[in-house]
DNA sequence: TATAGAATTGACGTAAACGTAAAAGGTGCG
DNA sequence: CGCACCTTTTACGTTTACGTCAATTCTATA
């Protein structure tokens, strides 16, 4: 009984949250269904990124702490640091029209995506700088290991 | 006339090395000609990637050194560590083919090349899902913005 | 000779996102 | 009852390529 927080178990008949309701979910629960590990669940409730329940001293996410991460997923996957997404998700208000946060959310996305486009085009630099070299060194091998007796060009 | 090594001093009537013959650098000139910083210098040094002769204390660094550097750069630019410029050019023998030497550089260079288009995919994903999401804030700030006291769509 | 401008070594600091013990508490099950 | 498994907190370790003092020395020039 104690996986249910007062006020909340109404709706389920069975003590046994584990499977069914999906009310709850442990940490264990959350890194797998996530796939990411217990360390990274509890660095980012200790970044203040994630406020799961407690039940004693274990962790219990609901269905908005895992919308949260999905959100810190996504930001991480775009490329944001952890500090970006904790200053986005601070700014969110469950009363208001959020117009704040979705405006600095739109900033920081724009920020990102000239870092982002930037960083596609040194990759595409270095990708053509080493093929090139790759050419070249292709040609010194050829020139080393073809007709190593006659001729006397080098 | 310390600047000038026993040996080379041939060629050169000319005492003061700086600005003409170009046949020793200090670190400081160098660290302009390439735009690097004397740390960086130092720490490639200290890492094994160079080694400048020495008058008393002060490097003095040869056509050959910056050869190296230039090796050095284009390593980093293509996405190299500096450990991998390491084993490379530490298998650098003057009186062979290198072959072994250039075929561990065709080696590393066909994995990085392969990390390098990995990486331009994971961007080019998140530039996608970054412009999706883009799209997605600016709906929900013209709604939240525009036609305030009007309609009931929401 | 005074002073500014290089250069030296040594060593701690930084950033990001966790990894990896370590030591211990709680729980269900056979 | 005992064992296995999950969870907890605390805290140092990892990686890479330098940055940033600090204290000192060397050198050139006016």
């Amino acid at each position: 009984m104690k996986l249910v927080s007062p006020g909340e178990a109404a709706a389920n008949t069975n003590d046994i949250p584990t499977e069914a309701g999906e009310e709850f979910a442990r940490i264990g629960e959350m890194a797998k269904k996530y796939g990411v590990t217990l360390r990274t669940l509890r660095f980012y409730e200790d970044k203040g990124l994630l406020n799961p329940h407690r039940d004693g001293s274990t962790r219990l996410y609901t269905r908005r702490d895992k919308a949260q991460l999905k959100l810190i997923l996504l930001g991480r996957k775009v490329g944001f640091s952890l500090r970006d997404v904790k200053q986005m998700m601070d700014l969110y208000d469950p009363t208001g029209t959020n117009t704040k946060q979705l405006r600095l959310a739109l900033d920081k996305s724009e920020k990102q995506l000239a870092r982002l486009q930037k960083q596609r085009a040194l990759i595409d630099d270095a990708i053509n700088e080493l093929s090139t070299s790759m050419t070249a060194v292709r040609q010194m091998l050829v020139e080393r290991t073809a007709a190593p007796q006659a001729s006397a060009a080098g």
